[in-house]
DNA sequence: TAGATATTTAGAAAAACATCTAAATATTAT
DNA sequence: ATAATATTTAGATGTTTTTCTAAATATCTA
């Protein structure tokens, strides 16, 4: 769990969350929304991945990132148990 | 709301957090709770403090900390909003 | 008021983190 | 096969975070 608190803690990932709700996306397109290089989106994403909030999956050239909503609602039921 | 985020991200202040749903504590009980000393842990309360999460109120020789209710009602409905 | 207890602040050291450049790997198109 | 595009990995650097010791401040009790 402490991964997933973890992954919360930083805006950009926060951030890249948010995109990702609104549909899949390359990591190229994530990156025109941040002022950062390939290289460093990548470790943000690694850590997204390593904490199960997105999925990474290749589809040809690319590597489309999507939310893992199962996860996703996990996190929240234990979010809520946290805050009770 | 970062601040928020940041406070929750470490583990210790998340027991911190879930020893004062129980009720409230002056430092040294908290403390006796953690392998750490207590200028750590004031940094520590002091990090919870900047995020609204807890209030600190002194009754003579001791400072008692407890959740601070009203903000982490505020801070529920924000991580549903977040997830949702 | 002096000594004891409770807590915070200051400053330093170590660990964790975000970011970068350069190089490596994977896929597609010519 | 080669060149171009997409993404990750490796390694370095600067910043932030956690923790510590020592000193400072606040309150209580004798």
């Amino acid at each position: 769990m402490d991964s997933v608190f973890k992954a919360l803690s930083d805006g950009t990932r926060r951030e890249i969350l948010n995109l990702l709700k609104k549909k899949d996306m390359s990591v190229t397109e994530i990156n025109k929304h941040f002022p950062i290089t390939m290289a460093s989106l990548s470790h943000h994403l690694d850590i997204l991945k390593k904490a199960n909030l997105v999925i990474a999956e290749r589809q040809g050239q690319y590597i489309f990132y999507s939310l893992n909503i199962s996860v996703f609602e996990e996190v929240m039921k234990i979010f809520l148990s946290f805050f009770k």
